[in-house]
DNA sequence: ATTGCTGCAAAACCTTTGCAAATGT
DNA sequence: ACATTTGCAAAGGTTTTGCAGCAAT
């Protein structure tokens, strides 16, 4: 349930196994640590969310963080919500997530290497790791007299429950704007 | 890809050589003329400028489209070009970019796949083609149960005008980017 | 004449910001 | 006590929408 950092030891471990649960709670505790000091009521609400986030691997908006927040723990600020979002994608605890139609979504993200296969249908967004390598990246900043720093590799596609016909469109999802299951 | 237009002017040519420019001019003729009959003036207008874009391939805002083309002809309603940059997404004349701080261009864009490396100094955006397999992004999507459709690959870097200092950061550009009036 | 595009302005949308009050250390 | 963070509301920036008028076919 709630984890009371009172005395906020560091995490144990650097990198996270995939579907760790126990790992996303450190993660997203350091952050909160390492740039701040109060240990506030919001940043509490906001771990907890967090890390059930994080174990179905959802995105959200900013806004659906807010109406959850609020929704579930009573008054919260929605600047407070957009501010932490924005630390805790600097500090990489959340991902950015570019749907097909333009919008984003955020999304608690393993600490290791990975991009996002996305559902255009119902937004649903799986990690995988494949990528170029470190090489090829090089090679391509090299001959555009680039250094190259980072990238983004998103997929689209539709999800094995869409082509079912279970779901319609993102439309729907957005619609009913509940969470969607794992 | 498809070309598949009314009644006008073919296109002689399906698939665009790197930099040539005649190319770009039937890929926008056929996309106004696929979509819609009049030839109007806006139209003719966003022509002429798109064309000059595709030469430079500079990436710009909506709103630096709107902005350049009223002060180089005069009135053309904001929404208009809105419109048409929806228009223009959709039959894959325009490229809408990501940059690193969340925002995003459009640019003209060859027929031909191909990726983008983003400075994150001065936004400036170079094409280049190498990618994963199709092989690999069919077992991405397989090993999730996802068809995939479409990806985009985003390389994020530092110019070597701007490794050099000639520019501070992108905020520089654009505040340089004409936006008076209104 | 019909159809659909255009321009204008207002509305909608989403996010950021300013600042006084609340809170943690 | 002090420094930060929070919440509220207002501002900001960008994109969309409604509609009367107009242009192209």
């Amino acid at each position: 349930m709630k984890k009371e950092p009172g005395s906020h030891s560091r995490p144990p471990r650097p990198l996270c196994a995939e579907g760790d649960n126990q790992d996303a709670v450190c993660r997203i505790e350091n952050a909160f640590f390492d740039l701040s000091r109060p240990n506030t009521a919001p940043r509490r609400m906001l771990l907890e969310k967090l890390v059930e986030l994080a174990r179905t691997g959802e995105a959200f908006s900013a806004d659906d963080l807010w109406q959850q927040l609020r929704a579930a723990h009573g008054r919260i600020g929605r600047a407070t919500v957009f501010r932490s979002i924005e630390q805790l994608v600097e500090s990489r605890v959340l991902d950015r997530v570019e749907l097909s139609d333009g919008s984003h979504r955020y999304r608690v993200c393993g600490g290791s290497h990975h991009h996002h296969l996305i559902c255009t249908m119902c937004n649903r967004v799986v990690d995988f790791r494949e990528c170029l390598s470190a090489h090829t990246f090089d090679e391509i900043g090299r001959r555009h007299g680039f250094t190259v720093n980072d990238h983004k590799l998103t997929v689209y596609g539709t999800c094995e429950r869409c082509l079912k016909g279970e779901r319609k469109s993102a439309q729907d999802l957005l619609e009913n704007s509940n969470r969607s299951m794992e």
